[in-house]
Formats: C-alpha cells, sequence, structure tokens
DNA sequence: CTGTTAGCGCATTCAA
DNA sequence: TTGAATGCGCTAACAG
C-alpha cells in the first residue's frame, strides 16, 4: 500500500492517472477546450467527479498562473451598526454573483500608525480591496493607494482625488431633514454626530449648516456633539444636551444607531419624543422602521450603493490601467416617521 | 528602458536583484534563517522595505509551497441577525490574532442541493471551514465532511458526530425560560419558533417540553408556530395566536429577533407587555437590553463561543489526523428584564 | 486531438 | 554563509 499518499489535495495529476491522459489533457477538458474529443472528455469529467477534484473556481496555482485569486477584501470598522452589515450582505451577494469571494477584515484603526492587519493585504494576494469605513486620514487607504492594487471606497471617501469612491448624497440628505425641522417650527436644533475624521460625518453637518443658513441661522456650538457612530454615544448625548441651559427641542443625529440611542435615554428618562423632542435620524436601517420605533430619517439607497461598488471594483480589476477617481454619488430621501413633530408651545 | 516590466507583483527575486544576492538568500534573510550574515540581512530587509516587498504574511507561492493559505472560510446564513453578526465579529477577532483571514460566505440555501456557493470552498484553497448556521440536512456539511478538510460547526450541530461542534445549552437555557413563566402563572404558554430543521430550534423546544412536563403540561400544539428566524416571523406570528381561541398570556420565542418582532407587533396592536401578555426570548443581542425594549431573554455567551470555535479549528488545523466529533455545550443563563410578569387575572 | 515543456514565486533540499 | 537546482498544481506555447 505504498500509493496511499499523505497528500490531501486532488490535483489534476490525479485525475489524469485515473483516465490515463495527461495532465494537460484534464485541464483542457475541464476547460472546455474544444480540442478535444468527446469522449476523452467525457472520461475526465468522470473521473473528476469520483475523485471530488474541485473544478470550476480557481485555485492556488491557477492564482499563481494569473495573478488573479478572484478574492476581494472588504474592510469594515466593526459589524455594530446594522447599516454596514445590510452593506456587506449586498456586497457579498453581487461579487459573488461575479464570482468572486469576499474576505473580510475588521480594522477599527484604533491606532490609524498600525498597518499590521493591513499586511495581509498589502500581501496583494487579492484582485482588489474595497473599503466601506475609511476615515478621512487612513494611513491604510494612502498605503493601499500607493500600491497598483484595485481600490474603491464605498459609504466614506477620502480627499485623494484618484480614487474611485461611490457614497450617497449626504449633503443633500441633511439639508432635506433639517429644513423638515425648520419646516415644523424647531429653532434650537442639537447635533449628536460621528467622529470628526470621517466624510459622512463632515458631509452631514455642512447639509446641516447650510440648511440653516438659508433661513439666517446657524449651528450653536454648544449644541454639536461629535463623537463615534454608536448607541451608546446618542444615549449620553441627548442628556447631556437635555441638561444643558440651552436644551433642544430637536436632535439631529450623524446616523440611526446614535438616533436609537437618543430615543431609548428618551424613554428611559421620560422625554417624550416626539412631544418634547424630536429625532432625526440617518441611514434608514430596517430597525428604525419597526412599529415601536418608527424614526424620521434619511433613507441611503444601501442596496443600490453596494451594487454601484461592487461594479465599480469589477472594472478596476478589469481594466486596470484606466485612470481611476470616479465618483458616484446616489440620492437621498427623506422618510417622515413618528418621532418629528412640532416643538412644544413654550406655554 | 527595457527593464520596466510590466509585471506589478514585487517578488523576492526583485529583491535579490535590487542587493545583489540569489533569490533564496531573500528568502532566508526574510525568514529569520541564523545561517545568514548581519550585513546580508540588514540589506535585504533595507530592500524589501524600499520595493515595497509583502513580507510576513503568507501569498500565493507561500500556499502553493504548503497547501496552506491561513485563509479560513466562515458560512453565514445571512447577516440580518445581529446575533451572528456579533460572532462574526469575534470571530474575526480571534482568528485575525493568530494571523487567518476570514473569508466570508453567505448562504441560505433557499435550495439545499444548490451547492454552487460552496464550489469556492470545495477548492480547498481554504486552510478550514467554520459553519455557524447549519441546517441539520446540510448537504454542504454533509459533502465538506466527506473531504479531508477541517470543519467546525458553531452555534447549531448536525446529526454527525465525526464533526467537533461548539454550541450553547439550548435545551436548558429554554427549560429555565419556561419555568419562569410558569412560575409566574403561566399556563398557556405560545411558541414562536425558528425553523425546524435547525439543532437551535429543536433543542430550545425540547427544553421546553421538558420543563411543561415536569409541571405535568404539554404544549398546545395550535399554539406552536414554526418558521424563520424573523422579526416578520415573529409580527406575523403574534398576531395569529392573539387572535385564535386560545390566546396565550406569553410566549415563548426561538430567538431574540422573533422575540423583537412579537414585541413590536404587540405595541402596534395595543397588546401591552407584559400586563396583557409576556415575552421571551433567546440570545440576548445587544439590543435586547436597550431601554426601549428590556426584553427577559436567554443568555448565550456569544464571545466565548466564538472563542472556543476559533479554538478548534486552529487545533483541527494543526492535528488534522486526531480524532474530531467533539462537542462544546456552553451554559445560559435567564436574563429577568421587563416582558415577562404575572399573567393578567381572568376577571 | 493530445503530449511535452516551461514557468508563475517561493521554500527547501543539496553543494560548495 | 550562500548559490544552484527542484517542485508545489496549473495553464499556455509549442510540437506532433
Amino acid at each position: 500500500m505504498k500509493q496511499t499518499a499523505r497528500r490531501l489535495r486532488v490535483t489534476s495529476r490525479d485525475v489524469a492517472r485515473e483516465v490515463g491522459v495527461s495532465q494537460p489533457t484534464v485541464s483542457r477538458a475541464l476547460a472546455g477546450d474544444q480540442a478535444i474529443s468527446q469522449e476523452t472528455r467525457q472520461r475526465v469529467f468522470a473521473a473528476a467527479e469520483r475523485l471530488n477534484y474541485a473544478t470550476k473556481y480557481p485555485n492556488l496555482s491557477k492564482g499563481l498562473m494569473h495573478q488573479k485569486t478572484r478574492m476581494i477584501g472588504v474592510v469594515v470598522a466593526a459589524l455594530t451598526n446594522s447599516y454596514y452589515t445590510l452593506l456587506l450582505d449586498r456586497l457579498h451577494h453581487e461579487l459573488a454573483a461575479a464570482g468572486y469571494s469576499m474576505i473580510l477584515m475588521i480594522d477599527e484603526y484604533e491606532n490609524p500608525k498600525d498597518l499590521s492587519k493591513l499586511q495581509m493585504l498589502l500581501d496583494k494576494t487579492l484582485d482588489g480591496i474595497l473599503f466601506t469605513t475609511a476615515t478621512e486620514d487612513s494611513a491604510a487607504v494612502r498605503v493601499l493607494h500607493a500600491q497598483a492594487i484595485p481600490l474603491v471606497l464605498a459609504v466614506r471617501s477620502v480627499p485623494i482625488k484618484e480614487i474611485d469612491v461611490v457614497e450617497s448624497d449626504n449633503v443633500m440628505g441633511a439639508k432635506e431633514a433639517i429644513l423638515h425641522l425648520l419646516e415644523l417650527g424647531h429653532r434650537r436644533i442639537g447635533f449628536i454626530l460621528g467622529p470628526n475624521n470621517t466624510s459622512t460625518s463632515l458631509q452631514r453637518f455642512e447639509g446641516a449648516i447650510a440648511a440653516l443658513a438659508e433661513n439666517g441661522l446657524e449651528p450653536d456650538s454648544k449644541l454639536c456633539v461629535w463623537g463615534p457612530y454608536s448607541h451608546e454615544s446618542g444615549y449620553s448625548g441627548v442628556l447631556r444636551l437635555w441638561n444643558s441651559d440651552q436644551r433642544p427641542t430637536a436632535i439631529f443625529c450623524g446616523n440611526d444607531v446614535i438616533a436609537l440611542g437618543v430615543v431609548d435615554a428618551a424613554r428611559k428618562h421620560g422625554i417624550e419624543v416626539p412631544q418634547k423632542l424630536s429625532v432625526v435620524g440617518f441611514d434608514d436601517i430596517p430597525i428604525a422602521g419597526w412599529s415601536a420605533i418608527q424614526l424620521t430619517t434619511v433613507r441611503v439607497g444601501i442596496g443600490e450603493l453596494a451594487l454601484i461598488a461592487a461594479r465599480r471594483m469589477l472594472e478596476r480589476i478589469q481594466s486596470p490601467h484606466e485612470p481611476s477617481g470616479r465618483r458616484d454619488v446616489l440620492p437621498t430621501s427623506l422618510i417622515r416617521r413618528a418621532t418629528t413633530a412640532p416643538p412644544p408651545s413654550p406655554g
């Protein structure tokens, strides 16, 4: 029983031996090469199936040949925001449909200088890298951009013009949300925003400022809280604003997760929403629409964003020498639900 | 300028040329081989850095050599349940710490016969595969088990004894939850469970039956709803049960997502929780603890589950010839919050 | 129609 | 301490 090889992997040579042909013949038959007799082809396929030989998808050696792995790295800050999990879900769907696998890389960049995790990607075993949560000063993005590797940013952008980016119209979305609050009669509007080194936060705040300016107003810096995009941030933020001497009548949140924290804190502390306090979120994640919440928010077409980001990535991979720097901006829409109302009358 | 190679990738040979040594010398120097002069080593490192040569992590050729890629496939049904996103987050953390990347595979197995997505994994370019949402009849698990590839099941198990599995004590957890309801005085308990081809659903129902039996009771089949683990399922399920002639006073849900759907529907339709209806979930996902929800539920140590699953996987990879079939069952604990109370008095 | 040869980038012999 | 040669599994170029 000497031939009981310890090799786990079934190779094309094994199939060749089984059929009694050369290894390249197996390769050709399985690849659908027309210059192979009907009979040989059938015998090869039969043997391949019998031996459980992996066809169809590229493996290491094929990758070595073509310098292609059909794997795309997707970088995300965390999986705790359902906006991103939804985005990942759709991205995976699109990439898988095109025959690409997705390598997940969760990296919060707590230390932006630490690129150790990124080393795995820098290795360039991947066909491309898609960032979904880049900070504006991301060293990782800069380093990857310097390499000749297909790179696409989704959701958040950075101030490098030569990088493809797919984002939503945060400025317009925020503007519309603030105009909605102003129309309802609110004048003292609080802001609980995301990190001030993310394009989403900055753009949304910019839109808010524009809306206020159109009405001869400007944001009260005492009513502006910058922090992480987290439930906790909204929870503590609203309590801080509520207990300040400039108690707001409405709060514009950097995203839905923050808004849910705000609503949660409000319920806990007897602040009636929307009677005493109006709340607006951003993203329109699924929970926002639940009956128990009914959050007024700005909808961002997550599915379409993922679709376009995936498409850009595939384009980059197929024509790596095309000039990059394309920017897609997707429209948003205000979803009016139950967390906004006119401010309480002073009396 | 003939030497302007079109090759994108920087190879060890490029570094060798730069330094003026042979390719194997570069390989050795970077691998930390002691039989390399201090000076050569330094020059190699310098050149590698200068040329942006990828060290440290294995790439295609290294994988080809060792038949190892340091990549682990993780299969999950969907990213819409935050229990799984949390699990993925922790799994990623553990695997990354050990130097492994995570390839995500989202597959709902709408058609269990369709293994096309799995082909990518069957390719065996991966060092191991970790299932988090296997159904009991999963063809994918059976096929992979037949291959000699490290395989670990987390959360859900299948009836194949030879496969490593890490799961929580669903039977005890459910039992405790039902006993809690019985102690409160409930007698007509409704069940909105997950799919009846998942071990989690079956085990949780089994525990519920056991608790009822200890009190001389048994579940009313008219009050048992089996369906997907979704918000929608809980939402529609509770309305069905509430409008039946056997209206329950409490509902045990297959997981928290279902329970949130139940609570949501109850709020929407004026069914006061817990005054008119008690609700118990399972998993203790973060939302369950939010002030606005305060769901009574069964806590499953997600972090620990992920940790152990990752550890098992690494063990399997390191000693592939050890007999498999280890089963870890993690303890659960009942978290009493605000959605359970004694049933309304008949009067 | 099919076999032979070579090479993708690396690590690992064996020689020197 | 280093270099030359070899092979991982596959596809592509070249023969036949």
